[in-house]
DNA sequence: CATTTGGAGTTCCTTGAAGGAACGCTAACA
DNA sequence: TGTTAGCGTTCCTTCAAGGAACTCCAAATG
């Protein structure tokens, strides 16, 4: 085997890179999210090779994350989120605001988020589910769960 | 070149990529968060290439997201997250939040977060920095930001 | 003093994924 | 009857990942 398969351990973050941690796949992800849903789009805007970009495509309807579907009579396909990938975005947005805060320099952000709630220019903060205080790797304890490998 | 170059992209996905999107990176990450410090404990714990890990660690370490020190006279090394390191599991967090709810099916999630502030087993909710309310990818417009691309 | 031990890598070989360009397939359209 | 556009597939080359063996160094041990 050339590359570990992480999809098999005990580990909600492993699992999740059986997903979407193969290379290109979170900027797949990404075109998806702000429309590109079609295959030419996404080749062209990523430069990626395109049998790297027909695997990922195919990995990412496999799990669930995307859907394929014709957009007309003739063989045309897009490619649109599921609920499912929708929330996958969640991981994006958190990167964006890593990205933005520790590696966008002096150009600033590459792109905003205007939030529909308030209307502002904002960011996205992790918070407790049960609370709702923030939430960050120094606020927890980690602890083993009932799916805990032996 | 074989893999491609992500950390020129005018997109901070595609530059937090570059820091820890790598085979492995991530779970090296989480092991280091979760007190694994030497060389010897990770190989083992992860099971990768000793060579694998070697490049990672140092890769980790060139973009600050990891401290290199000795922790004895003779030539014993740990590796500790720094503040933009600790940060960076905030990526993390999140997906454990997605693959706890997508993939870890009846068996329950593999590990529980105890949060500090409430004491309760909990886990991370994205929220706006500016409003505090629920902030998902439907809820935002993208905009393009002053560090765009031309 | 010579030898062993353990941590932390380094080297080297094999396999297979990524890059890249060319090719194929299908339905409409000129 | 070509031609075009969209969506892949094939094939070849290069380089990263897996894996095992090897090195280096300082302390502890006999």
């Amino acid at each position: 085997m050339q590359r570990t398969d992480f999809s098999e351990m005990a580990c909600s973050i492993a699992r999740t890179l059986d997903v979407m941690g193969e290379p290109w796949s979170p900027l797949i992800l990404r075109d998806i999210f702000v429309g590109m849903s079609r295959f030419e789009q996404l080749q062209a805007d990523l430069g990626i090779s395109r049998k790297v970009l027909t695997e990922r495509l195919n990995h990412l309807v496999d799990r669930g994350v995307l859907e394929r579907r014709p957009y007309d009579k003739r063989p045309r396909y897009e490619y649109v989120l599921t609920g499912k990938g929708l929330e996958l975005i969640d991981v994006l947005m958190v990167m964006v605001a890593w990205g933005d805060k520790w590696l966008a320099g002096k150009a600033g952000p590459p792109v905003l988020y205007r939030h529909h709630a308030c209307g502002e220019i904002s960011h996205v903060e992790l918070s407790c589910s049960h609370c709702g205080k923030p939430m960050h790797s120094n606020d927890i304890d980690v602890l083993p769960g009932p799916g805990a490998a032996a």
